[in-house]
DNA sequence: CAGTGAGCGAGCTTCCGCTTGACTT
């Protein structure tokens, strides 16, 4: 490639992402140069917010630490080209990295031209080349705004909540309107009272003309109250005669969803695949590199005239003419921007791709949905059936589904979040006709509560986002993931818990009273709002409920809009919001009291001191007895992971205070079980082994039962240390997560592949070590830190990328 | 990385949106 940039690189194109590059260099051929900017290339400093305040909200921008290398390499290109196609995305951000490129580049007007594409096809990139514009300046000052809208908010809230809740938290526009939501939703499922009624439910049988039975289940279109209500309808169907009143037959059509957007290929990986949002993004990201989808982060759900094409060829090859209907599809999403496509197979007619078994699948859905949202309605008979009792004025209600023609559902069904337990798919009904008089084979009345709203799964929470018009496709995974590490939000199965029920049953001329046992409340991968983040959400809403508003972005990007087309200039509109902002953080910072979401549960009856609960130091606790009391300082105790500030007990709280207790001895020495930072555990001889969720309680432990895990403990530990040696006891091979390493004074070092763990030598070990250590040199002055991904445990120290990235250059 | 929770205070944390690798213990 430099090879040929020094040939005659006439045209150099930048790009915004590599894969992107790759595709479009091979429909321009040998006279363009297509390089790809790694998205922005400069934001604002990190130090004194990156915008002068005083000077008319002039921004500092500098060039971010991973990009130097590219940003090096484009100033060399463009040395060696005649014009400069700035290519990236027809959007705010795109426009402003198009500018940012055009600064930094020193790049001047006659050299350069602006391109937009919103597809990776030739016919669109041939367009957008005979047709370059400038680089519209009005598009780039909305950005500014909105990058130094966020910078603002983001770097003014967060030195509050440092001052009046804990250091290290966070607040902004996009992830405190998350949190809000998460917060007031779990609110409402705290003042959900669940109301009972019984539901009638009876299985009925028909006998047609060949003397064969059919069954048929029925709803009753009345819910009792009472059990006595419900007892006495039962008795009263004991000698009651069935007759089918009415059969009614609907035809309707039922049409495909739209192809994927990012958020909904979140959501729908997630309830049919179980994927997180971040493992779903992962995944498509690796797909795209490979060439098999197109952009995987879109708010589009437009596809290529050439896509549809492909689609319809495909469709009928396969399935026939009958199955093909064309559409095309426009976005419900506010503040959508439609730089691309909607995400969809690069090459329709490929229905598999090799890969890992999850790339494998997201693929599969992918293409069933792109395919799908191009095929014909599906056509469906309805059939609604009423059955009058004798002597009641109540009626049941049986329906049946009979699909008349498949269409689309051939191929693709989407998932729904609801999980109604109530209902059943509808399914097929035996042949009936009014009059006919239905024999009865059970009845029960089944005691049924109304179920609470149900908590957000992560996907959910994006679909929520992206109807407000909050954060964007490439920053929904990062957002869940940041909320959960600052610790405003768990990611948890919740076990539920066991309910009673009464059930009425009549069933061979008898009627008969139970009660029941169900588990209830059972939640599997959902967000729970933590202490933190109610007390956080709780003192945002209290001192800027303007910020936390789920209208504050919608209001923004008004003005943003106006900027855009010229009608405001940005700095003003920044003006006119930060000038009271900074004023209202002035005066929370003055006013408001430091917030630990202190809660008085009561006194204890033993020793009459108060009980409180409140977030300390390490994260919400009780405490026994005042602070200010002088003869004896207070007891603290941790809460537990599911226990709340919020619904906490008195009863609760004191059981926390009889740990850690002892429960005897063990080798002499004494074993005593408590709660600390990683939940229940037992100590013995200064080892803590973990108590197993779900299945030990501290509460309840036995001695045996310790000593069981002690030594599980020591058996794990033993496996641990794979190799030693006497001379240099500062090294061993050991046995982790990802398979064996090296420890060495501290710190950790890779075993290459290939090497067998066991067989390796000290001077093998120690030259690993020599290696490593010169590949990762201590230039921890780097402030950025590396953010992960999915998983979102941050335990990476400083990193120096940099030097990394130049040694494997060579 | 484990039984903490006062107060002192240095130095640090933090936003959103565009992109990929790097590489974990």
């Amino acid at each position: 490639m430099t090879q040929k940039a020094k040939e005659k690189a006439l045209n150099l194109v930048i790009v915004e992402s590599p894969a992107k590059a790759k595709t479009i260099e091979k429909f321009l051929g040998k006279d363009f140069l297509v390089k790809s900017s790694y998205g922005h290339i400069r934001d604002l400093a990190k130090k004194d917010f990156g915008v002068d305040v005083s000077n008319n909200y002039q921004p500092q921008y500098v060039i971010s630490s991973d990009k130097k290398d590219v940003v090096k390499e484009l100033i060399s290109l463009v040395q060696q080209s005649e014009t400069v196609w700035l290519a990236s995305d027809e959007d705010r951000e795109g426009e402003a990295i198009a500018w940012h490129l055009y600064e930094v580049l020193g790049l001047t007007p006659a050299q350069t031209k602006r391109i937009v594409f919103h597809e990776i096809t030739k016919e669109a990139i041939l367009k957008a080349i005979k047709n370059p514009r400038p680089i519209d300046i009005n598009l780039v000052d909305a950005q500014q705004a909105r990058r130094v809208l966020d910078r603002l908010v983001g770097f003014e809230l967060s030195p509050v909540l440092w001052k009046k809740v804990k250091p290290s938290l966070s607040a902004g526009r996009v992830q405190s309107v998350a949190v809000r939501l998460l917060v007031e939703r779990e609110r409402e499922i705290n003042a959900f009272n669940a109301d009972s009624a019984f539901r009638v439910v009876a299985r009925f049988f028909v006998t047609d003309e060949d003397g064969k039975k059919h069954e048929l289940r029925a709803e009753l279109n009345h819910r009792f109250k009472t059990e006595e209500e419900a007892f006495q309808f039962l008795t009263h169907c004991k000698n009651g005669q069935f007759t089918v009143e009415q059969v009614t037959r609907k035809p309707f059509t039922k049409s495909p969803a739209a192809p994927f957007t990012t958020s909904t290929l979140q959501q729908e990986a997630s309830r049919k695949l179980g994927f997180s949002v971040g493992q779903t993004m992962s995944v498509a990201q690796r797909l795209y590199e490979a060439g098999k989808i197109t952009y995987m982060r879109t708010d589009s759900v437009n596809l290529a005239d050439t896509a549809v094409s492909a689609a319809v060829q495909k469709i009928k090859s396969d399935m026939g003419e009958k199955y093909v209907q064309t559409r095309q599809f426009k976005t419900k999403s506010k503040g959508a921007q439609e730089a691309h496509e909607a995400i969809r197979p690069t090459y329709i007619d490929k229905d598999s791709v090799s890969g890992t078994a999850a790339e494998q699948k997201l693929y599969d859905l992918i293409y069933k949905r792109t395919l799908a949202s191009q095929m014909s309605d599906a056509r469906i008979e309805r059939t609604n059936v009423n059955i009058t009792v004798s002597g009641s004025t109540y009626k049941f209600h049986a329906s049946g589904e009979v699909i008349l023609f498949d269409g689309f559902l051939k191929m693709y069904i989407e998932s729904s979040d609801v999980e109604k337990e109530d209902e059943e798919a509808p399914g097929f009904l035996p042949p009936l006709k009014e009059q006919d008089v239905l024999g009865l084979m059970a009845m029960e009345a089944r005691e049924r509560w109304t179920q609470k709203p149900p908590r957000y799964s992560e996907a959910a929470l994006v679909r929520k986002l992206e109807e407000q018009g909050i954060g964007r496709p490439s920053t929904y995974a990062p957002t869940i993931s940041t909320i959960q590490q600052r610790g405003y939000v768990v990611k948890e199965d919740r076990p539920g818990n066991p309910r009673k029920y009464r059930l009425v049953q009549l069933e061979g001329g008898e009627v008969k009273k139970s009660v029941k046992t169900e588990n209830a409340g059972a939640e599997r991968s959902k967000l729970f709002p933590t202490d933190i983040g109610m007390v956080v959400n709780d003192f945002l809403v209290k001192y800027f409920p303007n910020i936390v508003d789920y209208e504050f972005t919608a209001k923004v990007e008004k003005e943003f809009d106006q900027i855009a087309v010229g009608d405001v200039q940005w700095t003003k509109a920044i003006d006119q919001f930060y000038q009271p902002f900074h004023n209202q953080v002035e005066e929370t910072l003055e006013k408001s009291e430091r917030n630990t979401g202190e809660r008085v549960l009561g006194t204890d009856p033993k020793t009459g001191k108060p009980v409180i609960v409140r977030i300390g130091r390490y994260g919400p606790m009780a405490q026994l007895g005042d602070t200010e009391a002088e003869d004896e300082k207070p007891a603290f105790a941790s809460l537990t992971r599911e226990q709340s500030i919020e619904t906490i007990t008195l009863e609760e709280a004191l059981k926390l205070f009889e740990l850690p207790r002892d429960l005897g001895l063990y080798e002499e020495k004494k074993v005593v079980v408590g709660i600390g930072r990683f939940g229940p555990y037992v100590r013995h001889d200064g080892k803590f082994a973990s108590l197993k969720k779900g299945v030990d309680d501290p509460m309840e432990i036995s001695l045996q039962r310790a000593i069981e895990l002690i030594e599980e403990k020591r058996e794990r530990d033993n496996k641990k240390i794979i190799k030693s040696f006497e001379e240099e006891p500062d090294l061993q091979i050991l046995n982790g997560r990802w398979g064996p390493y090296i420890g060495y004074k501290g710190k950790n070092f890779k075993i290459p592949k290939e090497k067998d763990a066991e067989k390796l030598t000290l001077e093998e070990c120690l030259k690993l070590v020599e290696d490593g250590g010169k590949k990762a040199p201590a230039t921890k002055k780097a402030t950025t830190k590396k953010k992960t991904t999915a998983s979102g445990k941050n335990t990476t120290a400083s990193k120096s990328t940099k030097a990394k990235k130049s040694a494997a250059k060579k």
